[in-house]
RNA sequence: GCCGCGUUCGUCUAAGGGUUAGGACACCACCCUUUCACGGUGGUGAUACGGGUUCGAAUCCCGUACGCGGUACCA
């Protein structure tokens, strides 16, 4: 009884992929796989002053970074190729024509000085912002207001035009969101939006409607801000004669700036300290770097999960999921209707609580990286593993898994020192002399044994354990932080720890 | 201005007529821990306002306020 489930992704390539873009998709994706449906990915970009290179290439590695691949699209292709509507110019201006014939649009030849001096006109203190609407259709230079012969005088010497579509005077559109239920417009309020541009491109308003009818669209996602144009949408759905073919509508909610309110921006990450990006995006010509949460530190997992609570939630005090449970548990009837401010706190703990959660085996290669990035090329996978099997819980970013860990593969060269010279003293000196040498004897070096003995020799030498603790972490790791001394010891090995113990002799004897 | 959409702890949210309004982040306190974390226990903290409807309203209706979005040959 259902008919295949399909939803596309339908960005602009101008520039950075946003956190509301990212969850757009995820919706999207999380739809479909639910349904078993198809995903695709469309590229539009109609306005050609706007396009940004590379900007498409980076939308497609941040999807297969998240792990939401398209069944179809630029790259992978599809039945319904092309999937840029640049590429799909030609297609458009039939759907245009044929609404100018049926009388639902009309021919309009108004230069932007026109349109401009329309506003000025038209400009009282109760109407700030004139629409081009049936109040001054007949008043500019279209074919509603010229005669046949003029407008066909105009066509056929090239006269620069647009087609814009003719909004009724006074009906009632009315459609169900899948998110916020009925919702209905006064068509007389809406602007003859332009629906052919004068370069022969369409625009959104055009395009969306063609290409989710020519793709045998089902459910269109898209962002809050497309409400107040959607009675366009419904009616050219309905005029173009696809009206039961019409995609069944869901306008998702904001994600709004952390403090004070409005749409989330590239700026307000810049301002307030935390990414916005799903990935590092430079603009090709500004040069201009902008951190992405990839580069940050994220796990894809846990951007993810975290921007699925933004604005839904299985009904259970669950936080935590997988995209298999994403996948199996999402509704749109548990979207939220109210926009989000965006918490980098909480993106933080979501990242904590899948480092936390995931082994080494997962963490590995990314943590291989972070080092490399560092200029610390660990080879030995059983080694590394065993690290970070110590440390994941202290790290909430990937990039923590550098400091955290360091210590474990060179040797520190800046020694806390003012945390151990207060209570320094000559006996303490004796005591790491004689540990010195108890290590060298010892026949194995595990942790337990070696805490074991440790504490021996510190008894013998009159001197409480907790009393070395400190100084030994000190000599071993740098810091006051990090796992078990001895755990560390262990790693490390006999030579490094004696090694370690000596060279912070020497500097505390400077002293 | 006009149109549309929204409004539960600081933040993300649960509760779709009956709950001491629940959870999570953050914050605070304590416990655990010879470091830092993890973990555990507890605490502070919310139904924007005003009217209805109802035995009973965070929940339904109306109004107000506030916020956001739109009002382009941008998406």
């Amino acid at each position: 009884m259902n008919k295949n489930v399909r939803v596309r992704f339908a960005p602009s390539p101008t520039g950075g992929l946003h956190l509301g873009g990212v969850r757009t998709v995820l919706y999207n994706y999380l739809f479909a796989r639910h349904n078993a449906g198809e995903f695709v990915l469309r590229i539009e970009d109609t306005d050609q002053t706007r396009f940004v290179p590379g900007a498409e290439d980076y939308i497609v590695q941040c999807l297969q970074w998240c792990g939401m691949i398209p069944d179809e699209g630029p790259v992978t292709g599809g039945p319904y190729a092309p999937y840029r509507q640049s590429e799909r110019k030609s297609l458009y201006r039939q759907y245009a024509e044929q609404l100018v014939k049926s009388g639902h649009a009309y021919y309009a030849f108004d230069r932007p000085e026109e349109l401009e001096s329309m506003r000025e006109r038209f400009k009282t203190a109760t109407n700030p912002a004139p629409q081009y609407d049936h109040n001054v259709r007949l008043e500019m230079r279209n074919s509603c207001s010229l005669t046949l012969e003029e407008t066909e005088t105009l066509l056929e010497d090239g006269v620069p035009h647009v087609i814009r579509i003719r909004m009724p005077e006074n009906e009632t559109v009315t459609f169900n969101d899948m998110i916020r239920g009925e919702v209905s417009f006064n068509t007389g309020l809406v602007d003859d939006k332009v629906l052919l541009k004068a370069d022969g491109m369409p625009t959104y308003h055009l395009a969306v409607v063609v290409d989710d009818y020519l793709m045998k669209i089902t459910h269109a996602f898209r962002g809050e801000e497309w409400l107040p144009s959607s009675p366009v949408h419904v009616l050219l759905w309905k005029y173009l004669g696809w009206e039961d073919a019409m995609p069944q509508w869901a306008h998702l909610p904001l994600i709004l700036k952390p403090d004070g309110n409005g749409k989330l921006s590239k700026r307000d990450g810049d301002r307030l300290g935390f990414p916005v990006f799903a990935m590092n995006w430079t603009d090709p010509k500004t040069t201009e770097l902008t951190k992405g949460f990839r580069e940050l530190g994220f796990m894809p997992e846990a951007f993810i999960n975290m921007l699925a609570m933004l604005g839904w939630n299985d009904g259970t005090d669950q936080e935590i999921f997988t995209i298999e449970e994403l996948i199996s548990k999402f509704s749109i009837d548990r979207v939220h209707k109210g926009g989000a401010k965006f918490d980098f706190e909480k993106a933080k703990w979501f990242n904590h609580e899948w480092i936390k959660r995931s082994d080494a085996a997962r963490l590995l290669p990314d943590v291989k990286r972070v080092l490399a990035d560092n200029g610390l090329n660990i080879a030995d996978d059983a080694l590394l593993s065993s690290v970070i099997t110590l440390v994941k819980d202290r790290c909430t970013l990937l990039t923590d898994f550098y400091d955290q860990s360091k210590f474990f593969f060179e040797t520190p060269q800046q020694l806390d020192l003012d945390a151990v010279r207060p209570k320094w003293n000559a006996e303490k000196k004796t005591f790491f002399e004689a540990a010195i040498a108890q290590i060298e004897a010892a026949p194995a070096f595990q942790a337990t044994e070696q805490e074991a003995a440790f504490k021996e020799l510190a008894a013998k030498h009159n001197i409480k354990p907790g009393e070395l603790m400190m100084p030994l972490r000190i000599m071993l790791v740098g810091g006051k932080f990090g796992p078990g001394v001895f755990d560390i010891a262990a790693i490390i090995g006999k030579n490094e720890t004696i090694h370690r113990i000596q060279q912070a002799l020497k500097q505390l004897d400077l002293a």
